[in-house]
DNA sequence: AAGTGGTCTAGACCACTAG
DNA sequence: TAGTGGTCTAGACCACTTC
């Protein structure tokens, strides 16, 4: 006698043909960008899920895996899944390439020179994905790494993403820019996109790093990009090349 | 009645205490890194793995997961698992980053200046993992984009792990130097560590890629690594900036 | 003791590939 | 048609956390 193979959420309508753990997948990632659960908050256990979802439970560890390898969730055992939040660990993987030559690996300390309201330029527009004319914010940092002013940034963020922001709110921030963007908006960082080159300092530069005019400066520009592949920050960066390096390490995974 | 838990591999000796499947999954790679499967061949079938490992095919699956996510195999539904080979797509994704700043994905023409034995110093020693004056092959080549010369190449193999190579071996390559590595020696990349900063042109550099000396350049350092972690590769990259530039995306996973 | 994630098993059916 | 990987189920036991 042949086993009965029930298919659950058979019924559902708009289930395209995906794999059931991919459909389990998005509909947990669409909860997060929702906001139904935030960032260091618990999902539903394990069980509770395979119930709600009509599933079996391995499919739900499929999903979750997947959501995991994506860093958008950790797991912790005996206490639940979580969405994940930014520790220093996450910050560094995600955001934070940029390392002393002498192989020094310090947290950045940010102090802001400028933020204003503004409207994007065609530029911005496109690599945010948003309109030419739409509101934005800037920003411009200089970032100091023991001591050594070591990165100048301009950064740029879609206003409509961040509603109600001020510099008053923005300078009042307890911890890091990214630390703001997810407790305050709820906004996860899960991509990044870099483009690298090399520069030589400007006279303005050169004086907002305490570096020589036309010292080598290494450029980096970065989208970052949040659930749905949503652009959240457009980021310039300049390195004071002479004294620090941008450090990348690919093909991950467990060793062996 | 309870049900029996089979523990299979129960009496191994050296089983350490972690997971099976990860276990498999280092065996596995301990097959591939000693050439019993070479890049291109198929594994045995998942049903055979289990029963030769006296696991679960669930487990197996698992442990194969492990190896894809790495890149060392590839499955192909209804064909098998197959050691991965250096198709175009895998190269692009391990080794090569750099693109045209009009937004050109072009692959890249070789052209090799210079060929010949030498000996580590302590800095290519320290990379590399090996010792002080052990042998070492150093290739210079340079790289040519869409009828541009874009990147001067400085590379130290450890001599140890190409045993036979000759200029002429390596000259008559057919496809890419990774190629060669994997079709003759068995050599797969897993891992790339790299470390950017900006420059300046020397006369030679400036000479060699056909720029004007002191024109920025993006200097790349990079080690490569094959399983357990050995560096097989040292490569130092100096890229024309005025044309090219650095692509990088963190974060991957399948969208949403 | 109860609840959570972590690992493993056993076996079903599906989809693709080849002879 | 036979064999391969791809998906899903159902349920066992293990390890960690909290009460």
């Amino acid at each position: 006698m042949s086993c009965m193979y029930p298919r659950a959420m058979r019924s559902r309508p708009l289930a395209a043909d995906r794999p059931l753990a991919q459909q389990v997948r998005m509909r947990l990632a669409e909860g997060m960008a929702a906001g139904e659960w935030k960032p260091g908050e618990a999902l539903p256990s394990e069980s509770e899920l395979a119930s709600a979802f009509g599933v079996a439970i391995g499919t739900i560890r499929k999903a979750v895996d997947g959501l995991v390898a994506q860093q958008a969730v950790v797991r912790r055992q005996g206490k639940g899944t979580f969405v994940a939040a930014h520790d220093p660990r996450r910050l560094m993987f995600h955001f934070f390439h940029v390392v002393g030559r002498d192989g020094t690996k310090a947290y950045p300390e940010v102090t802001t020179l400028d933020f204003r309201r503004d409207r994007a330029g065609p530029a911005d527009a496109a690599a945010l994905g948003i309109a030419p004319l739409d509101r934005v914010f800037r920003i411009r940092n200089v970032l100091t790494l023991g001591d050594r002013r070591a990165i100048l940034d301009d950064i740029a963020l879609p206003a409509a993403l961040f509603p109600g922001l001020t510099e008053k709110i923005f300078l009042a921030r307890e911890n890091t820019i990214y630390h703001l963007y997810q407790s305050r908006y709820g906004i996860n960082v899960l991509r990044t996109d870099e483009r690298l080159r090399a520069t030589q300092a400007s006279r303005e530069e050169a004086r907002q790093l305490g570096i020589a005019e036309g010292a080598a400066l290494l450029e980096i520009r970065r989208v970052a990009f949040t659930f749905r592949d949503r652009a959240v920050e457009l980021r310039l960066s300049r390195v004071d090349s002479e004294h620090f390096e941008y450090h990348n390490t690919l093909g991950k995974g467990e060793p062996l």
